[in-house]
DNA sequence: GCAATATTGAAAATCATTATCATTTGTTTA
DNA sequence: TAAACAAATGATAATGATTTTCAATATTGC
């Protein structure tokens, strides 16, 4: 109950990469693989990290997550607001609406804009690494739907 | 043919909006109308002004960049490299295309793609504010095709 | 030309992130 | 299980991009 869906999943990718498994290592991938405040930055998993051990450094949240973006166990998203923000990597991937009011994001996947870029590419003489597709954009009709965080 | 393309453009917008031309804002806004190395970095752009007035500071072009922005008169882009590039807003909007190995910025722009996303966005209950969308990736078939900086 | 005020340059401050380094800890092996 | 060694940690300093502060300077309206 405490420990979320996949946080086995997260620390067998680490140990597999020769990587070793710490006290502080597992606070920090037992909060990745929490549901709720999805794509913290590493502030926001630094401070729910010292609640669980108030030793964990800031460095070491850093170096964590840098290890298992290495291992393609979490992906690292630079929207444009300055830091970094984090999420385990699912397996399908898809793309992000950020609600410029509350700071939210939404995931979404179209199979179609995929093939459009990859046509795209190729017509340019390119082959896809990756991608990154952001919408900003607002609510329609700002009415009474109460939701939202910050 | 020292001044470029729509220098005399930017500085009218920023008449407009009541800032004052000054010497270093000349300076700036007509290497941002150069043709040539498009998407320069703040640094780059400091670097080609000192060249034409070595008083002109980095703080300044920050600044100037800011105005503009906030103008709408350029477009500040934050790639996943860490540092914004600029550019001038064209009138045409268009996306980025990286390519990895050279750090060449290709622009594209497909008006299926831009559907899409509006229908996505509307799916979702929201607006399109502004968008990002950029494909990292490297030349199919490594052969001659002799180009590229850094 | 002159005053009022925006803008500048120099230097210091921020912010997110990374590096350094001595100390601690995980893992391996005897 | 304990010793041994490398990997990981925490504290602290460093970095790099960008922003702020503030006194000095330059623009613009009159």
């Amino acid at each position: 109950m405490s420990t979320g869906p996949d946080s086995e999943h997260l620390l067998d990718l680490l140990k597999a990469s020769g990587a070793r498994i710490t006290k502080p290592r597992r606070v920090i991938v037992r909060i990745l693989a929490e549901k709720g405040d999805q794509h913290p930055d590493a502030m926001d998993i630094f401070r729910r990290a010292v609640r669980e051990d108030s030793r964990i450094s800031l460095p070491t949240v850093y170096r964590t997550l840098k290890v298992l973006e290495e291992q393609g166990a979490i992906q690292r998203h630079a929207f444009s607001d300055g830091r970094s923000r984090y999420e385990p990597a699912a397996g399908e991937h898809h793309d992000h609406l950020i609600d410029m009011d509350t700071g939210d994001v939404i995931e979404f996947h179209s199979e179609k804009i995929e093939q459009l870029q990859e046509e795209i590419a190729r017509e340019l003489g390119y082959e896809i690494v990756h991608h990154r597709l952001e919408l900003y954009g607002r609510r329609r009709k700002p009415q009474d739907k109460p939701q939202g965080r910050r």
